[in-house]
DNA sequence: TCAATCCTGACAGGAGGCTGAACGGCGGCG
DNA sequence: CGCCGCCGTTCAGCCTCCTGTCAGGATTGA
């Protein structure tokens, strides 16, 4: 089972487009699906408002005229509550003062309509790299996708729940994809230090974690430890 | 022109990175100029090919999924040419096949994105220092690969699993490659001292070995013990 | 040809790993 | 305040795979 890491640079973001036009939003969402980011594509505020409350996106594309108000509405309402997620926004070309707004509410950039999506992705970009290392990869294991900074795991197109400790085995086995982490590593992982745990408290995690992920995406290397990815 | 290497050590080196993703290039670049060495970034396989024509370099990191082709393409002419220029690989996880390929086709070493930027001046140095005189963390005996760091081994394109006996013994004997080891040695690796193993017990893993691995790879030295490579 | 050496299939025993079950703690909710 | 459900931990039994041993056969060198 391959382990695919989509993490770096242009790839891998979770992207929250809000655009009521279909035809605009199909192009997009097409052509940044296809530069292999997860694309959410919603067509009103209100929808956008609900999404936005159980997912983590790593860029926002926003429309500003929307068909139950306008998007500006929604880009104050993420930066005042302290969110950081880049924001690029979408106007008609008539539409100065929307976008001169959009800029001063909190949105990274702008794109006015129409517009090229080669221009769409070179401002993707720019937005991304501005934002350093903050952007959230997804991680791909086979079928199943992580997303460590939202820490949400998506298995056969379903979301699956992980405890705490759950994800921390996780994530520790995902620190370096492919290595073979020792059962110490992933105790000292969880337990902050010398917390004195004797038992089989990793096999037990591990246990868990293959049954909610699969079998085979957690791999035994029999009195060293365990890996991430492909059996041999 | 082989090798090039600068005096003072690890440092000073000319790297080529050959990488088209922004975020990972800029970190890599960073990252290994902050280690004294000179790197050109090339963006494209025809970029690095137009650099190689000149410049000679002490080291290249090569991506293998670049917009204009595959990074094995541009490793096989420069092994055709002669060139021994040490190259460590970069590839996605999911790429099994690609790293396969990648060794075969004369690469030094791997890694695996993501990596950790720690990581890749390990195998920088250990790439470096093998030029030096030392040992490849990735051995070619044949058409078997063996990365010693990972425990991993790699044999007619499918990836090998070794129990923990059969490692070491692999280990053992790859210690000096080509050398002969004693089965007293061998033993001694396996045993830490005075266990009292009163059998074969060396013959029978040199054996599950060969199985695994291939017949002619461990050569069997009557009288006095074995060897790791091609029969004389 | 003979003896020494090495190879390898088979096997029993055991260590290591897996997992269902159970229990206590904790927070949320009515 | 009491109930409920989730989480973390422990434990025990089961099972898989590893391991050392042996014996008979193959190979080597003299």
């Amino acid at each position: 089972m391959p382990v695919q890491l989509i993490a770096t640079g242009t790839s891998g973001l979770r992207v929250l487009l809000v655009e009521d036009n279909i035809i605009l939003g199909e192009a997009v969402r097409d052509h940044v699906a296809a530069a292999d980011h997860a694309v959410d594509w919603m067509k009103t505020l209100e929808d956008a408002r609900v999404s936005l409350r159980t997912v983590t996106y790593g860029l926002i594309l926003l429309d500003l005229r929307l068909p139950d108000g306008s998007g500006i509405a929604l880009l104050r309402e993420l930066r005042a509550a302290g969110t950081a997620t880049p924001v690029i926004i979408l106007t008609a070309h008539d539409q100065i003062s929307d976008r001169i707004e959009g800029l001063n509410s909190g949105a990274d950039d702008y794109l006015v309509k129409p517009f090229d999506l080669g221009e769409l992705s070179a401002r993707m970009l720019a937005v991304i790299r501005r934002y350093g290392g903050n952007i959230s990869p997804v991680i791909h294991v086979g079928e199943v996708k992580i997303s460590p900074v939202d820490r949400r795991v998506f298995a056969a197109g379903e979301e699956i729940g992980l405890s705490g400790r759950e994800w921390a085995v996780l994530d520790t086995l995902l620190a370096r994809p492919g290595a073979i982490i020792s059962k110490a590593q992933i105790e000292e992982a969880l337990y902050a230090f010398g917390s004195e745990i004797e038992s089989n408290t990793v096999e037990v995690y591990v246990s868990r974690l293959r049954k909610k992920l699969g079998r085979d995406h957690v791999v035994t290397v029999r009195g060293v430890g365990y890996r991430i990815g492909a059996p041999a």
